[in-house]
DNA sequence: CGGCATCCTCTTTGATACTG
DNA sequence: CAGTATCAAAGAGGATGCCG
């Protein structure tokens, strides 16, 4: 990306950040860790393989990500975020808290999903309403791999293998689970249309969701849902 | 800006502010409210009249701008963000927090400044470690209209008008202030480098940084300093 | 299959000129 | 002052080929 050559603080965070698909690359490597070249590409759908390595390289000449290539077992390269990459997790969640308002609108069909997204909004806008109850666990099945929603000690916290038998099991789409998880869809409308859950509804209960609000979410999921 | 396509509170905030230039227009709003066409133009060093309208037309779109036809006093047309465009300070003061540290670095030649913007690192990052201390007032001269620093009652902020007579005058480079405010640079380095001081130092012990910190900003300066 | 490099097309940007 | 019009250059996106 050509420079601002501005002297002032934001426009040289976006000369090392603003480029296209830049923060999305960090996103993955903040929400999966190591991570090897291809499954960056999947975690990115959308993105081409030239240019997932000129990001990457990019990354590498500013000091964001590490390579590493692992030893046998692996044996292949590795990318990580560097502590100067980590400390870009304060600009995702900005970044989460003002985007979840846009999570309610209508998606579009080729729209892509990828279970491990909803971790975003999850653990930065969900909260804890009963601290000293017992732990809680929900598992979220969007397709592909499942992700945990740990709910104790007043912290939300999300996992990608199973801490303790689940309480509760949601199933459906992105929308309609991150819906019920914000409290903004009742899970009653949400069975309609389409959400399938098993077990106790009392984790969702204790969910406190601080983050934009949308309204009519249900009618606006219901208008992307075919008829 | 083509969409992500991803169902993703990151994607989704992208798709809206991710543009080139997009933010660094929500930060002159940030910064300076209600502003002209021309004043957009000036705040915003690099960018052509064509970028700027497409963007304020794209942030006024998706519910971020209102423009408004000011009445004869004025007699022209003012932008201003609206309620949602305001909740992007989030966004903006996290860039803020992770591009100080290359406020540091020697500067281009040709890079362009605006004291108005040393606001942002200003509030973001400084504290007043003297709560119960009598207020005090840091005029800053960078070239261009001056800026005031005002310590009172913990917080540090910033203004465009004196709020009371100042209790010290910073006159140079927008870097030589910025590295005497985080007390990164030694006063006494940086009159060496070219900064000149009227008044008393003693609301500049007050202050404490809390921002990343840059080693060698003494050097990191001088050598972007001809000599 | 992982990790690129190349080629081609299309879109976006940037510089400048121009108009109400 | 407040933009729109024009156009060359850069960058993005997509397909494909190469090599361990």
């Amino acid at each position: 990306m050509r420079s601002y050559d501005q002297y002032c603080s934001v426009a040289k965070s976006l000369d090392v950040v603003g480029d296209r698909w830049t923060l999305l690359v960090v996103r993955e490597l903040l929400l999966q860790g190591g991570s090897r070249y291809t499954d960056l590409l999947s975690g990115l759908p959308g993105i081409s393989t030239n240019l997932l390595g000129d990001r990457l390289r990019q990354l590498e000449a500013n000091g964001l990500v590490r390579r590493e290539h692992a030893p046998p077992p692996v044996a292949t390269t590795l990318y990580h975020l560097t502590e100067v990459g980590q400390e870009l997790d304060s600009v995702i969640r900005a970044l989460v808290r003002f985007g979840t308002r846009y999570m309610a609108d209508p998606t579009s069909d080729d729209e892509q999903f990828r279970g491990h997204w909803l971790a975003l909004p999850v653990s930065e806008l969900l909260h804890d309403t009963d601290p000293d109850g017992p732990p809680a666990v929900i598992e979220i099945q969007t397709g592909g791999r499942p992700v945990f929603v740990e709910l104790a000690a007043g912290v939300v916290r999300t996992t990608f293998s199973a801490p303790r038998d689940p309480d509760l099991i949601l199933t459906g789409s992105g929308q309609l689970v991150l819906g019920v998880l914000t409290g903004q869809l009742e899970l009653t409308v949400a069975r309609g249309l389409g959400l399938e859950d098993e077990g106790s509804a009392a984790p969702l209960k204790r969910l406190r969701y601080d983050g934009p609000r949308a309204t009519g979410i249900d009618t606006a999921i219901a208008k992307g849902i075919p008829a």
